[in-house]
DNA sequence: GCGGAATTCAAACAGTTGTTTAATATTATT
DNA sequence: AATAATATTAAACAACTGTTTGAATTCCGC
């Protein structure tokens, strides 16, 4: 065959990829892991050992390449020598980078959903090793080049605006996961569509909308509030 | 006894409150309900119509009062005749009700987080009825005060504007939940106080911190972006 | 092709889940 | 006080949970 070479062992983490996305770790039994793989209900624990630590690497294999193009687009965005970068570039490869990662592939939204929604729960496993290896370092770097391309702006204030910020961009994934996991014609989407119409536009309009906007309003925010020093 | 009257059906009521609210509606289990409730299992379904349901009444009891809360608030605002109310104060009302309203009562940041949570699943029984008699009035209220105070506001910009305003206040709710629902002496709880002091503060310190800084934020991005038309 | 390790498998295990049953107790009505 | 309606109870139910077992199979170096 062709790609003979699909180990169990990967096509249990595919298989539990998409099902922890779109149902959560608790309503996902490992006899459903195991029939969606098409592998034995006991290879979760001889290859993972527990459901638990399947869920564990589901999530790290699929995060680090979130952070890693989050720190890319950011190096990007200052090795620009061209210009200097101001707050709104940095804002915006921010927010855009984190929309792409989350909204940009199949089942994505559900799967940034999962994980807010598993780390606030008593499953602590090591999610402190996940909140030191992956948000963290996004993190501090984004802060960072917000104190580069705006110096006067105090480290207390950044804390402050990162969160407004964070908390806008969740706010907006929240939104589109609604729409995509909920029955399309259903009462509530349908109010929420017309509340809020970009919803109703395809995946890459609302991310540009999006990413637009929180810019935008962040950039607005800031520089009233903490506006550049003429020299 | 003094007061006897507590009937099964309200005992049943106030011990799901509790642990539906710092459990989750799956890690709770019906013996768990009745044990708490100093109830017989069969309760839950004789009273209720099995544990759905149960869920489902909690949430309404819960929510009508934050959402009579906010609309209180917001027209207490608008009925100052004293002078003419601004953006500010809309917002200010929105945020300080909201979080008071969250975090005020003892497992109030869990129950909020709970219902977050419990939206995006597949429970949707009728989540629709309680996002049109829970949401939806807040929001239009919310918006036309809005619109009044500020009257060059766009609709369409009014929905993009609150949309922002409601993603900072659900992350900083968020923030203090993890803090209060953890270890405080954990790992990651001590590293998400370093990185943000404010949630080392009381809790009315940290929602007036809060308050204030969303209020301060959200007004100066909309005071730059739609400013108002001196007649 | 043989032998030993690594993997797969059906079956069983020990719990827990939400819900129902049928008997009992309590309350209200006549 | 007798009757009917309502509540409460312990026990059982059937279905499902994650995990383990031990035999059967496949793989791989020799």
């Amino acid at each position: 065959m062709s790609e003979e070479k699909h180990e169990t062992k990967e096509k249990l983490l595919d298989a539990a990829e998409s099902l922890f996305a779109s149902k959560g770790f608790d309503d996902v039994s490992v006899r459903e892991l195991a029939a969606a793989a098409h592998v034995n209900v006991a290879a979760v624990n001889y290859h993972f050992q527990g459901k638990e630590n399947l869920f564990h690497q589901v999530i790290m294999r699929r995060f680090v390449v979130q952070r890693d193009r989050s720190l890319e687009a950011l190096e990007e965005v200052l090795g620009n020598t061209r210009e200097k970068p101001g707050v709104a570039s940095v804002i915006k490869a921010l927010v855009e980078e984190y929309l792409k990662g989350t909204l940009g592939s199949p089942g994505g939204s559900s799967f940034m959903m999962l994980l807010a929604r598993e780390m606030h729960s008593r499953h602590s496993h090591s999610s402190s090793a996940f909140f030191k290896e992956m948000v963290m370092p996004i993190f501090r770097a984004y802060s960072t080049a917000l104190m580069d391309v705006r110096p006067c702006l105090q480290q207390d204030q950044i804390n402050w605006v990162m969160a407004s910020i964070i908390g806008q961009i969740h706010h907006f994934v929240a939104r589109w996961h609604k729409k995509t996991s909920f029955d399309e014609e259903s009462d509530e989407v349908q109010i929420l569509i017309s509340v809020f119409p970009a919803l109703g536009q395809p995946i890459e309009e609302y991310i540009r909308l999006v990413t637009d906007h929180i810019t935008a309003f962040s950039t607005a925010a800031i520089d009233s509030l903490y506006p550049e020093v003429t020299p």
